[in-house]
DNA sequence: TTTTAATACTACCTTAAAGTAGTATATTAT
DNA sequence: ATAATATACTACTTTAAGGTAGTATTAAAA
């Protein structure tokens, strides 16, 4: 359920600038400082971002990103899938190859609802429901 | 969500002890074997399982392993707990510090239950209770 | 045209978890 | 007693994620 770091760093910065509107540039700088992820990693992570067409990054002076998209066509699932870090549904909370309902070890049962419900939140959060609340960041 | 794997051989080790009775010893290399377990790797497990008075461990020709206490009286939460693997529940999923009521980030609202309802099962969750059901281990 | 300020690329370092190897110690059957 | 068969201990290796450093490339401002 908990993710990496690094695309925990990816939905916080697709979230900011979803949030503070896509008609400017955002440096990596100003990523970096705002939302205080180190410099040299948010590059590395803008950099994929971008080749998955998330973003589109604009080199040389006066450059930055943006979203590639309107942000109510991102949903946190497409980010998390995009770093390989979505959990695998059949997969063996206690490890023991793949779990379903003919094969079930002794904690199936239990966790497939909560998990279920939190994939399906990730695949109905788009970016731009937060563009109006107040959260941290 | 997901377990150690370290943790994962343990509940699966004790989950195994448990269903096939307590009035016997295991030997690693049965536990080993049976549970697909490397076997180094598991006598480590066991010695930390022993230390956190979880089983006993008998030294020497003829020894083994046997739960120290009832199954009915160890918990999932108590394993995972042990092995330091249970997910601070107020850990911010995006990793943005700490999240409380005061204090969400963007999708703390949306996991809280889930979490909560995987936590909670962990405790309630006895070994006690799959002695007489047919789960693969 | 040169300087400045931005992203991109390549290579490396650090850390923790997973897993392996060898030896020491304990206990019982013979 | 001693051989056999257990667990315990110490140290090492491997792998992947997180993070850092330096340089190359791009493009607009001056």
């Amino acid at each position: 359920m908990l993710l990496h770091t690094t695309t925990q760093y990816a939905i916080r910065v697709l979230v900011y600038i979803s949030k503070n509107g896509n008609d400017k540039l955002y440096t990596a700088k100003e990523l970096s400082e705002v939302l205080g992820i180190p410099y040299k990693f948010l590059t590395k992570i803008m950099t994929d971002l971008a080749k998955s067409n998330f973003i589109n990054s604009i080199r040389g002076r006066e450059g930055g990103y943006e979203l590639s998209k309107p942000s109510s066509k991102i949903t946190i699932y497409d980010i998390i899938e995009s770093f390989k870090d979505i959990e695998d549904e059949t997969k063996c909370i206690l490890g023991i190859g793949k779990c379903d309902k003919n094969n079930k070890c002794v904690l199936h049962n239990e966790c497939f609802i909560p998990r279920d419900s939190i994939r399906e939140m990730y695949k109905n959060t788009t970016l731009d429901k937060f563009t109006d609340q107040n959260f941290k960041m």
